[in-house]
DNA sequence: CTGTCGGTGGGAAAGAGTGGCAGAAAGCGG
DNA sequence: CCGCTTTCTGCCACTCTTTCCCACCGACAG
């Protein structure tokens, strides 16, 4: 699983370290690559393990063309979706639009998020832990399920 | 599959590159041919692989011509149809009634849609990415069954 | 203090994308 | 019926981006 946060630079050809856990995790699955795709709901990208990512494919290639919300889906998070491999320093390589979306600027965030893993622009990764979280929330996801 | 977002330049006789990781997966499938359509639902065209065709085709056979609504998507969709050899630089060359049905100027943009790819001029691609999505719609894709 | 490991940066070579040129085919006019 | 013009397609060459490779720096551990 992924978890922790990893305070990392971007250089100026969009190239960042995966941190070394990550990559240890990702190595003991044999799998030395990441897809990068834009993250649901928050202005930052998702990195998926190839398992997640075929997870993911599979859905995708059940929709139907005249899906009008699934094509929409399909734009917004397969068209930005790119598969990353790994450089020897264990390295991902950020495409320019990925980049832009997610406002990668200099400084960067990995965080874990379990299942796969959450790049961020600090800026705004700091500004997402400054937001309160409703008490109540939290309870449910420790006890709930 | 096909994914991924690419920023390609259409030249004055209509011909544009095939993002390279297009033809890679089209020559995977041996198949080094598109079929062009105008897509549903979009100010854009969509580029068949040969078996996407066929299963269109099949659809487009079975169609009744005493089918109003059948006939009418044939007119649309279908009548518009080309087939697209690719030439020794993998670019294909857009009809001029294709182009000026997606508005296609200068600058075009190439979308993965999982089993065919999507043609956007670039103003028109910008615009329908700058729409904000549902978080519901989202959720349903990445859980939905 | 020294060695190793993780992170960062720059430079060089290969490959993809683009525009232009030239040869072939088709259409028009004489 | 022949020749000229125009359009279209295939080919070539240039440029820019991307990718690969190598070297440095700093921190932590022994």
């Amino acid at each position: 699983m992924f978890y922790g946060t990893f305070n990392h630079a971007i250089d100026a050809k969009g190239r960042t370290s995966l941190p070394a856990r990550f990559r240890e995790a990702l190595a003991a699955a044999g799998e030395p690559k990441v897809f990068l795709i834009q993250a649901a709901g928050m202005k930052a990208l998702r990195a998926l393990p190839l398992s997640e990512w075929k997870k993911l494919e599979e859905r995708v290639l059940k929709v139907s063309p005249f899906d009008q919300r699934g094509q929409k889906n399909i734009l917004r998070y397969i068209s930005s979706a790119q598969e990353i491999d790994l450089d020897e320093h264990g390295r991902v390589l950020v495409p320019a639009q990925l980049r832009s979306y997610a406002g990668l600027q200099k400084d960067v965030v990995w965080t874990g998020m379990g299942r796969d893993m959450c790049l961020w622009d600090k800026a705004r990764f700091e500004e997402q832990q400054a937001e309160e979280m409703a008490p109540d929330d939290a309870i449910d996801f420790f006890q709930g399920g």
